[in-house]
DNA sequence: AGGCAGGTGGCCA
DNA sequence: TGGCCACCTGCC
C-alpha cells in the first residue's frame, strides 16, 4: 500500500458545495468517482490520475494523491477547470427570462462541467446507451480492472483506446457491455489505426468535431455531444437525452416537438453555454424524479 | 413477469 | 425525413 500525500487546499476560483461537488463528480458527467462515507472523501480516477477530494467546513476543496504521483495537482486543476469563471458563464445564460433555468441554477450552486480526457469521455458515453449511471459505472470499472493500468493498490485507470484494441468483442461482452461491445471494439480498431484522430477532433470547432465524431460506430448525436461537452470543454454542445426531452416538453411546454427540433431550441434558447445550462436542468429534473420516487 | 433504462443504426414508406 | 425496431443486461 503506497502512501498518500497530506490534504492540501486546491486553488479554485469559485467554490463547490457538498451537493454541487457530488453532482459534478457523480451526476452523470463522469463515472469513476465514489464517496466513502466512512472516510468522508471522494475517490476518483481520470486519465492516469487518482485523487481523493473533500470539502472543509468553509467549502474549501482539498485533495490528496499517491505520493509518487507528481503533477497530480496540475491535472486536477485542469480536470475541475479550477480557473474557469463559472459565474461569468452563468451570467451569460438566459435565467433572467427563464424561471425554470433560474430555479435549477439556484438549486445547484457551484455545479460545473468537467474537462475529462477526451478519449475517456468517448468511451464512457459509448457505454451509456440505455443505461443508468450505476450500471455505466460498473461497466467502466470492469473495463478498467481488466484492461487498464494499475495506478495504485487496486485502483486502475480506464483502458486507453490502444489497450482496448487488444481486446476481442467476446472479451468485452464478458464484462457485461452487451451490444455496446461491438461498437467499442470497432471504434477501438479505428482509433488504433488513426492515432491522431481524437486529438484532431478535439482541436476542431464544435460543429466540425461533432460531424467527425458521429462517424465512429455507436456514436450518434447524443453521445457525440456528451463527449464534446464533458471531454473537450465545448460548452455549446447540447446533448438531447430522455431527461432533457422530458424537461423541454413539460417545463417549457414543447410537446409534439421532435428531438432534433428540441436540440435546435436548446442551442438557440440557452446560447453559447447551452451544455452548461443543460447540466443544471438535467440535475434539477433528476433530483425531482428521485424525490418523487422515494415518496412512494 | 415484462417493461424500461442519459441511444444508435438499419430498414421501411 | 420520419417512424419503428432490434440490440445486451440488470433492475424494479
Amino acid at each position: 500500500m503506497r502512501e498518500w500525500t497530506p490534504w492540501k487546499t486546491l486553488d479554485i476560483l469559485q467554490p463547490f458545495s457538498e451537493q454541487s461537488l457530488s453532482e459534478t463528480l457523480n451526476g452523470g458527467q463522469a463515472f469513476r468517482w465514489n464517496y466513502s462515507k466512512k472516510d468522508e472523501y471522494w475517490l476518483g480516477v481520470w486519465g492516469q490520475n487518482v485523487a481523493r477530494l473533500r470539502l472543509t467546513e468553509k467549502d474549501c476543496i482539498q485533495f490528496s494523491h499517491p505520493i509518487d504521483h507528481l503533477g497530480c495537482e496540475t491535472e486536477l486543476a485542469r480536470y475541475l477547470r479550477a480557473k474557469f469563471d463559472w459565474d461569468l458563464a452563468i451570467n451569460n445564460l438566459p435565467w433572467r427570462s427563464d424561471p425554470h433555468l433560474e430555479a435549477a441554477i439556484s438549486a445547484f450552486t457551484g455545479l460545473r462541467i468537467l474537462k475529462q480526457p477526451f478519449g475517456e469521455a468517448v468511451l464512457c458515453f459509448l457505454c451509456s446507451a440505455t443505461k443508468q449511471i450505476p450500471q455505466i459505472k460498473v461497466m467502466c470499472e470492469r473495463m478498467a480492472l481488466r484492461f487498464g493500468n494499475e495506478l495504485t493498490a487496486g485502483i486502475h485507470a480506464l483502458p486507453t483506446w490502444n489497450q482496448l484494441a487488444t481486446a476481442s468483442e467476446t472479451e468485452l461482452r464478458e464484462l457485461g457491455l452487451g451490444f455496446r461491445a461491438k461498437n467499442i471494439k470497432k471504434t477501438a480498431d479505428i482509433l488504433a489505426q488513426h492515432p491522431e484522430l481524437l486529438d484532431q477532433i478535439e482541436a476542431s470547432p464544435y460543429a466540425e468535431a461533432k460531424q467527425r465524431l458521429v462517424e465512429l460506430p455507436g456514436v450518434g448525436e447524443k453521445i457525440a455531444d456528451c463527449a464534446l461537452l464533458f471531454g473537450a470543454a465545448k460548452l455549446e454542445a447540447f446533448p438531447v437525452d430522455t431527461w432533457i426531452i422530458k424537461v423541454l416538453e413539460n417545463r417549457y411546454d414543447l410537446q409534439a416537438w421532435t428531438p432534433s427540433q428540441l436540440a435546435q431550441f436548446g442551442r438557440i434558447h440557452y446560447g453559447a453555454y447551452a451544455g452548461f445550462a443543460q447540466q443544471f436542468v438535467f440535475s434539477y429534473e433528476r433530483a425531482t424524479a428521485v424525490t418523487q420516487r422515494s415518496k412512494k
